[in-house]
DNA sequence: ACCTTGATTGAACGCGCGTTTAATATTAAA
DNA sequence: TTTAATATTAAACGCGCGTTCAATCAAGGT
């Protein structure tokens, strides 16, 4: 309940209304990126957008609909950043939790591919093929480690990566962090560590006994 | 609408029943881990289990009080699982989805994870609690590298680890595989690789350029 | 000025949900 | 055999959901 009609501004649009659009789908990709899609309301998501349950249907035609317009948007939103600065994939993490637009994109991609519809796979298709061509391209000056089977090497790589991101809530519990920048920096390092070197020593040399660095 | 009343075994359990309870708990376990816990409804458990949607409530007190019997019965199957064999960690995975029941638990622990609800949570805790054990005593006969960070390490794996059970469905479309035995054996030798020697090679000599293999 | 068009709303509809309730069936205990 | 207790069910209750509907409002075209 923020005005009834008068607005200091006073533009209110007649019959076409592309600015009411916009904020409900706004409130949508948020209401959808925080609790996910089955206990997101149409309701909940009109009283973030301060209009009418009536008026998100009458946009979007259906809750299905209007979650699709939210696909759409937030697929544009993540492909054009990842064309904007592709290579300089550390700056895109930063981006990707320093702009809150983007950050709510991200937690809406992750709840869109743990969820079982389909709306989801081109969001984790696109992201493979993206792997696959810093597979072959190289990334950020390293090159990957070739495999006989580049997209099932692919397909694990972006799952990896994907990772962290889906489990963010389990991992601000466990490790005490108080949010999601302080838990990647948090992880960062290992992940380094993971991605240059491994997780197990490469000495198969005898069982169980491991001694310090010589 | 199985039978009414007769059976051939003929043993219709009295005034007390552990018999149907185990059954709804059974089905409310299977049906929470195909669908999550949101989407699960007391009428679909009720009709898995053969019994009236009023029978679950009067055995269970709720549909959350159900849940958490679902947990410790979940929970105690796999860290019973765990303890049995420990250490022979690849026959662990290849009984996980051999048994069907260890498979529903693995499944419903992953939606239990992914669920924001607090309920989870014990699970990723022991399971970080597990890998960091590993790291210190070594597993299956490896040794992992060492760090100043032992906890966020041991993080940082349990998130790896975890992450192909979470986006099977996805991983199922992209590789086109069959079931969840094929999309693994896919999967295997990357995530040894990755596990040994890392995804990217260290040749940080020069930047953008890539050249083929000499 | 009139009519058309579309935005917007408040109220309602129908449905499926978790849960409650009253009644019945079944068996151990008395 | 009666009695008390529990398992079990069919039906209903109340609620929140997605959606529909009729009415109102505001502006543009004619």
């Amino acid at each position: 309940m923020r005005s009834t009609t008068s607005d200091s501004n006073s533009r209110r649009s007649p019959n076409t209304s592309p600015e009411t659009a916009q904020r409900i789908l706004s409130a949508a990709v948020a209401e959808f990126a925080r609790h996910g899609f089955t206990k997101t309301t149409v309701r909940g998501i009109a009283a973030a957008a301060d209009v009418s349950p009536g008026l998100v249907i009458h946009h979007f035609g259906s809750k299905d609909g209007l979650r699709s317009a939210c696909d759409d948007h937030v697929f544009e939103l993540i492909t054009s950043a990842k064309a904007r600065n592709a290579e300089y994939a550390t700056m895109a993490v930063q981006m990707m939790f320093g702009d809150p637009e983007m950050s709510t994109a991200v937690d809406y991609l992750v709840k869109s591919l743990l969820d079982p519809s389909e709306h989801g796979q081109r969001y984790f298709d696109h992201y493979v093929d993206l792997v696959e061509s810093y597979i072959t391209d190289g990334f950020a000056g390293y090159t990957f480690r070739q495999s006989e089977d580049p997209h099932g090497q692919a397909a694990t790589i972006a799952v990896m990566a994907l990772a962290p991101a889906m489990l963010e809530h389990r991992l601000h519990s466990v490790l005490g962090t108080d949010d999601t920048a302080e838990t990647m920096t948090r992880l960062a390092p290992h992940l380094l560590d993971l991605y240059l070197h491994g997780a197990l020593e490469s000495v198969p040399d005898n069982s169980g006994l491991r001694d310090e660095e010589p």
